[in-house]
DNA sequence: GTTATGACTTCAC
DNA sequence: CGTGAAGCCATAA
């Protein structure tokens, strides 16, 4: 075997592929109920790429009709980054708005919010 | 080619 | 509870 190989080279989606099975799963997540990156990820055949469901979400194009907001971090909390200029306190606004409770440390009851499938 | 940086997660202290 | 490391992977420089 002159070649190197992957074992388990199992074709996971990529580029474009997996942006559209990430945001397939994104407009599934009912008002009112969150989901975590990595529960997105899994959910759209990406286990372990929790990270790429963030990147996806942040370069998403504005006028996409999925409700970003409801993706937040396994922690139970919206995730606050200098780099997303304010979106993350829009996403805490829109979650309330949508009746999830918040405590005094920015985190709600992740166990009482999460949406399972 | 390399290194650094994240809307992340999990596990070990 | 907090912190750090490792795993993760697309992008930018």
């Amino acid at each position: 075997m002159p070649v190197k190989r992957r074992l388990l080279h199992v074709p996971a989606p990529t580029g474009d592929e997996a942006v559209t099975a990430i945001c397939a799963v994104v407009r599934r997540i009912p008002k009112g109920w969150v989901a975590t990156y990595g529960q997105v990820a899994a959910m759209a055949g990406l286990p372990r790429r929790a990270r790429l469901v963030g990147r996806v979400l942040q370069r998403l194009d504005p006028s996409a009709a999925i409700p970003w907001h409801r993706v937040v971090n396994a922690k139970g909390e919206v995730s606050c980054s200098l780099s997303r200029n304010g979106s993350d306190a829009l996403q805490r606004r829109l979650l309330e708005s949508e009746g999830v409770e918040f405590d005094d440390k920015n985190r709600f009851d992740l166990e009482r919010f999460r949406w399972l499938d």
